[in-house]
DNA sequence: TTAGGGTTAG
């Protein structure tokens, strides 16, 4: 037998102990009728694939495998399959004796099924190890997330006199622009230069991303000029470096130049102008790829999918959702997610959960101990959408009973989940379900996060425990905005309207920039503690300043503001001054304002004002009445309840938990 | 080169 037909009879029966050993497998975690390799159409074929190819392509297989069956129902999780193909082949490699030989191959594998740390140990018993060799053990930590591991390795890698080529540079590349190692990158670009290395477009790439992530765009512009054969890579990463900074004419004026433009062109145009606030233009941009452009990818209908829920055009999502069922994408964990998590934005939480529980055989293998990492990796984010959903449609108890679920099912309950628990929480009152938590954070030792330790002075601060919220902020070692506001404004609804604005100073002497929030947070405290003078101060300063405008929310603070400070004279002047006196919530301020001081007269000319506005509404003629009770004008309140009654306007009585 | 989930006001 020839030298090469011996190589590929071994490796047919290496293929038929791997079926064999597979199917055993499959049998004993009891999901022998769903294994699609057992199915004879794809077992032929596939046999035929690899008794003809090469050990490399073998290698490969499950991966083959992999991507005919996932458009099937299959509940196997992909990476399970993998990791057991790899031992297979491994365990055989040893037998054999020739770890020495298919090593690399063996490395891809382990690293293809992200067995990283396997893949590890297997790099360390490799006895001869080539640049290939260290190269895709670094590009496997990159592709991993494992940044900092791969530079080490890099490190190593030189010490041991090892020449990098194109390919580990590139990967190095990638894994500065990520760790925002400018200087490494800019070493590593003059180390190539020096050495006259071949610098192809690959590689001008990598390192053009790496000074468009590091925002020096002075580098990558002219980088960008000085590349001959830029490919569309090159073009896809300039316009998407213009749009993450705002420059919508720089980005389409490229976009217009560039004769192909690929999936990844139109994906980034149109994210980008989704994500600069240009969601409608995004959208035409949408419908002239689907009529000119190429062939949406999965990433297109992720991108589609949020595009949706931001303009809350559910025909679209649901035409959206039908084509992603055509074309047979369900099972991508992207898609999947964007799709709950239109369902859940556009409020159609029975529409999200179904398609969660179509995915629900994924989470529940976890039992017989078969979860993949892609999948574990997918699972959280699923879950989490729901949670967050239930909580922003209000559903607070489905969310916590999802929580329950997810819990009992030992899933994963990240920091995404963790956060909206509390902040539903803090806004139905529920202090011990809060404590325990923050109880479970940690005990599990997570570390610390600022959308976290924000919602959690919030939650605190809701459930009255100001101490508790305090006792968050105080040690936090990441404060952003966010969080300051949080305990500003926590400060501000306790009524503490002096240590808010203490508060709110010392946040300004630490250089932080306060948003439109903060400022609603200060304008509440200075009119909750009677503070008139610093209220209108930090009014003016807000929009000489810091160049921000006001908002229905300040201005009813404002109102509110000279409303409990006794003067309603002010009132009238600011809302003609600030041309605000077609915002009924400033009326309704004022209103109160009436109420509180007994002012009648007052109080009938603002109702009358309000009722221009919304003569529907029972608010308005409520409160007038209200306010002629707390005078004693009774015939007063019963002409406005018989009004009430004849214009048809409904007051719906209040309910109260106790 | 391109994609998903979280915090603060009223």
């Amino acid at each position: 037998m020839k030298e090469g037909n011996e190589r590929k009879f071994k490796l047919g029966k290496l293929f038929q102990e791997y079926v064999v050993a597979m199917k055993w497998s499959y049998m004993r975690n009891g999901c022998f009728s769903t294994n699609p390799i057992v199915n004879s159409s794809l077992f032929f074929p596939l046999a035929k694939h690899v008794i003809n190819s090469s050990f490399s392509e073998f290698c490969h297989f499950p991966t083959y495998c992999l991507i005919h069956s996932s458009s099937s129902s299959s509940n196997l999780s992909n990476g399970l399959r993998n990791a057991f193909a790899t031992h297979f082949i491994h365990s055989k490699l040893i037998k054999k004796g020739s770890l020495h030989h298919e090593g690399s191959y063996l490395l891809n594998l382990y690293i293809k099924s992200r067995l990283v740390g396997d893949a590890h140990k297997l790099f360390d018993e490799i006895p001869q190890r080539d640049v290939r060799t260290w190269t895709i053990m670094i590009s496997g930590f990159a592709q991993n997330g494992f940044f900092r591991g791969a530079v080490d390795l890099f490190s190593e890698m030189l010490e041991e006199g090892v020449v990098p080529n194109r390919f580990t540079f590139s990967s190095i590349l990638k894994c500065c622009s990520s760790l925002n190692e400018l200087r490494m990158g800019k070493a590593i670009h003059g180390w190539l230069l020096r050495n006259g290395i071949v610098v192809d477009v690959a590689l001008a790439n990598s390192i053009l991303d790496l000074y468009v992530k590091c925002h020096v765009f002075d580098y990558a512009e002219g980088l960008f000029e000085s590349v001959i054969d830029k490919d569309v890579v090159s073009w896809n990463i300039m316009i998407g470096a213009y749009l993450r900074v705002g420059e919508m004419e720089k980005s389409l004026d490229l976009f217009r130049q560039l004769p192909f433009k690929d999936v990844a062109t139109w994906n980034t145009i149109i994210d980008g102008h989704a994500r600069n606030g240009l969601q409608v233009a995004a959208l035409n941009l949408l419908y002239q790829m689907v009529e000119t452009g190429p062939l949406m990818n999965q990433i297109t209908f992720s991108i589609a999918l949020v595009l949706v829920s931001s303009l809350s055009i559910l025909d679209l999502g649901r035409q959206i959702h039908g084509r992603i069922l055509r074309i047979g994408i369900y099972n991508d964990g992207f898609v999947r997610n964007s799709l709950i998590d239109m369902y859940c934005k556009c409020g159609q939480m029975e529409k999200a959960s179904a398609v969660f529980e179509n995915f629900a055989p994924y989470f529940t293998t976890k039992q017989n101990s078969v979860i993949s990492c892609d999948e574990s990796a997918a699972a959280p984010v699923t879950w989490s959408s729901l949670v967050t959903g239930y909580i922003q449609n209000g559903r607070s108890e489905d969310a916590l009973k999802l929580f329950l679920t997810m819990v009992c099912k030992r899933i994963e309950v990240d920091m995404f989940t963790l956060t909206s628990l509390i902040s539903a929480c803090g806004n139905a009152g529920l202090l011990e379900l809060g404590q325990q938590i923050h109880g479970h954070i940690l005990k599990t030792g997570h570390k610390s996060d600022v959308f976290l330790d924000s919602s959690m002075v919030d939650m605190y601060a809701k459930c009255g425990r100001l101490d508790d919220a305090w006792s968050i902020f105080k040690p936090s070692n990441c404060r952003n905005i966010v969080l300051w506001t949080s305990m500003i404004s926590s400060y501000a609804s306790h009524g503490q309207g002096s240590k808010a604005i203490w508060l709110f100073e010392l946040m300004l002497n630490e250089g932080f920039r306060p948003n439109e929030v903060t400022f609603v947070g200060v304008l509440t405290a200075c009119s909750h503690a009677g503070l008139l003078k610093e209220g209108c101060k930090y009014f003016k300063l807000m929009k000489e300043v810091y160049d921000i405008k006001a908002s229905v929310e300040h201005f009813t603070c404002m109102v509110d503001l000279f409303g409990r400070a006794g003067r309603l004279d002010m009132i009238t002047d600011f809302i003609y001054e600030n041309d605000i006196s077609h915002i009924s919530a400033v009326w309704k301020a004022f209103l109160s304002s009436c109420q509180v001081h007994k002012n009648i007269e007052m109080a009938q000319w603002v109702s009358d004002k309000l009722l221009e506005l919304e003569p529907l509404q029972s608010g308005p003629y409520i409160m007038l009445s209200n306010t002629c009770a707390t005078n004693h004008k009774w015939e007063e309140v019963a002409k406005l309840r018989a009004l009430m009654k004849h214009r048809g306007v409904r007051k719906h009585p209040g309910q109260s938990w106790i």
